[in-house]
DNA sequence: GTTTTTACTAAACACTGTTCAGTAACTTTG
DNA sequence: CAAAGTTACTGAACAGTGTTTAGTAAAAAC
């Protein structure tokens, strides 16, 4: 049993280092620039090597999205220890687009890329991010619980405000800021977020 | 000059029947199913012709992305003849959505695509979008000025209204709106519509 | 020590966008 | 009208993708 248990954890060890090489080459040049070559280079093998260890690049890419949604749910953990519903679901927004901003290329990964999306139901990478939106949820809900809305529809609510939130940062992620000059983009951004909090408000 | 003028006459006619045919194959397979060597052979030339005509594939993008601004600008035509400026915008929204909806492609190519954006700015589909987009905010400012807002920050409220429309529209047009059940999907799009103006009004 | 299995790779295939040398037709010139 | 020059076009190639396959050398099983 010693030698079959040391090939599986050299497979392991093989993918780990494929999706690391992947993750490099993701974050240093975009998903543009990541080709199977590019991780075959960096981790020394020759890119058939690759196939016998993911079945295509699907796979990487799934396995990526993965280490995307991993990097949201931690940016806004921070959000889960604020006791008060209403404070909690304005420092969600405020990291999910803080997010979204500092790492375009993860947000873009998450929610922008025309990706194959056929089986993503099956992903690990879906599951986790269907958790942190039902963590958001269940912020609305005990908002809705605690009577800080006259509207008690919350999941209508929930995805209002998310709807805002990825329409921020998906025109920032896609450069259609471009509409605004750059020294009032920021500004904007800030502005309609509380703009959309004082409208949350009033439901 | 004669020969000059049908000489340039001939050279227009190519470039529009180039596009016509990318703008076909686009509306049958997508941006993904177009390609140089299709438009090639729907119009019966050599792929290198093509260079003939355009300088690469980017700018036949631009070309096609300018159709799909003219698209959107048709649909959302209807909107610009009511007179209440709130009632206008409230139409406009519905319009923007529904050109999303009904034309995902169209929608993506405008506005998801991660595409050419160095020199966008020089180009027709630029200025038409900005165009639109400055109805959009005329008529946001129309609505303050005649008062259907406490608010006076006319951009902030344009920006955080599309936001939402934008966000709706890109979250279905790239298969996020899969972490919803298929039949849930319409009405929440629709309720979500509902509360956003809602909220409007209360600004 | 022989046989079988495993890990790996070179080379190729099919598909992209793009370029370039060559050709045949058209236009201009004398 | 013939020679020279220009234009419109193409076949073939290049470089870059994802992916497959046949073959090989090392490791494991017997």
């Amino acid at each position: 049993m010693s030698i079959a248990s040391r090939k599986e954890r050299e497979k392991a060890d093989m993918r780990a280092r494929i999706l690391s090489a992947a993750h490099d080459i993701f974050k240093e040049n975009g998903y543009d620039g990541l080709n199977i070559r590019s991780i075959a280079e960096r981790i020394e093998y020759s890119p058939a090597t690759i196939y016998l260890y993911y079945k295509d690049k699907n796979e990487i890419f799934f396995a990526l999205q993965y280490e995307a949604a991993a990097a949201k749910r931690d940016h806004l953990l921070p959000a889960a220890s604020i006791e008060d519903p209403w404070e909690r679901l304005i420092e969600f927004g405020r990291l999910y687009v803080d997010f979204g901003l500092k790492h375009p290329d993860w947000y873009d990964l998450l929610f922008l890329t025309r990706a194959p999306m056929e089986h993503i139901e099956n992903q690990e990478c879906w599951a986790l991010g269907m958790a942190t939106h039902a963590f958001f949820v269940e912020t609305v809900e005990a908002c809705v619980a605690a009577r800080y809305f006259k509207s008690t529809d919350s999941a209508t609510i929930a995805y209002t405000l998310w709807c805002h939130a990825h329409g921020m940062v998906s025109l920032f992620v896609r450069e259609r800021m471009r509409m605004y000059p750059p020294e009032a983009r920021g500004e904007l951004a800030r502005k309609s977020f509380e703009m959309i909090v004082k409208m949350a408000e009033s439901l």
